[in-house]
DNA sequence: AACAAATATATAAAAAAAATATATTAGTAA
DNA sequence: TTACTAATATATTTTTTTTATATATTTGTT
């Protein structure tokens, strides 16, 4: 029931793009130094960041990359599904066919009602909210 | 975000022995049977579990594995912390001094946030409260 | 005393996660 | 249009974790 580097990684990618919002795009290289993490590993995690169409891309010299939508309209459990898939701790609640007895399965329903507590809490919190909350810890 | 099969197969295996409850003392090669578990594997996460003190033993002949309290009395949240460690997402909320940045970090607080409602979820279910429900499952 | 089964420890195999390297494509601005 | 910069894509390697197995030992029962 860990978080992989993937989430967490990527979750700081996207405060740090919603720091700069409206203020131009942002040099992955930049981003990298600020948080420590290898641009080659960051490069991939930010391609499902784009498929899941929460950032966008300038190309070429001043280039970049930039939220798609303003903080407040991206929520994290959207980050997280982005880069690591369904929230459920198992595999048969979204892939009922790899468990034969998946039909009457208690431990299943349990996994299913954590998976949605996972999901609601992480659906709450918008970037806009992090960085207020940040503010808020830092501040004092 | 996943269960391992630690978590998963002990799950199952703890609500084998409460269904045999006040029956007498379960081999665990029986239990392998029925579930479907390699046997040394197994016999791994009996460990913790004792540890724990969620089951006792019996050795010798006729000996084997039973619940050390009632069904009703063993939560779901005791046996994944047993054989997985702590539900929080991230490490730093265990263990705070392998992050710097520990102190004021809203992630951090988010995640200690999922781990919460994990844990209050599992605590929800005891083992007797499962059995039951698999019966209505079972019984439609 | 013989047997049955739990316990402990060590090791191996497999899978997944994390990180790196290389080559390619595309856009900007001079 | 050319040179530059940076994103994109793919492949590969390394590391770590998970899963599983094997062996030896201890303990208790009949």
């Amino acid at each position: 029931m860990k978080l992989s580097t993937r989430g967490r990684y990527s979750t700081r990618f996207m405060i740090e793009l919603a720091l700069y919002y409206n203020k131009g795009p942002i040099l992955l290289k930049e981003i990298c130094k600020s948080q420590q993490i290898s641009l080659k590993y960051l490069s991939q995690l930010v391609i499902p960041l784009k498929i899941a169409g929460l950032i966008k891309t300038s190309r070429g010299a001043h280039g970049g990359y930039f939220l798609a939508r303003p903080p407040e309209e991206i929520k994290l459990s959207e980050i997280i599904t982005a880069v690591e898939g369904s929230l459920n701790p198992v595999e048969c609640i979204d892939n009922p066919e790899i468990c034969e007895r998946s039909d009457n399965c208690v431990t299943k329903a349990i996994w299913a009602e954590v998976g949605k507590k996972c999901l609601e809490t992480l659906s709450f919190y918008t970037l806009k909210k992090m960085i207020e909350l940040q503010k808020e810890m830092s501040g004092k």
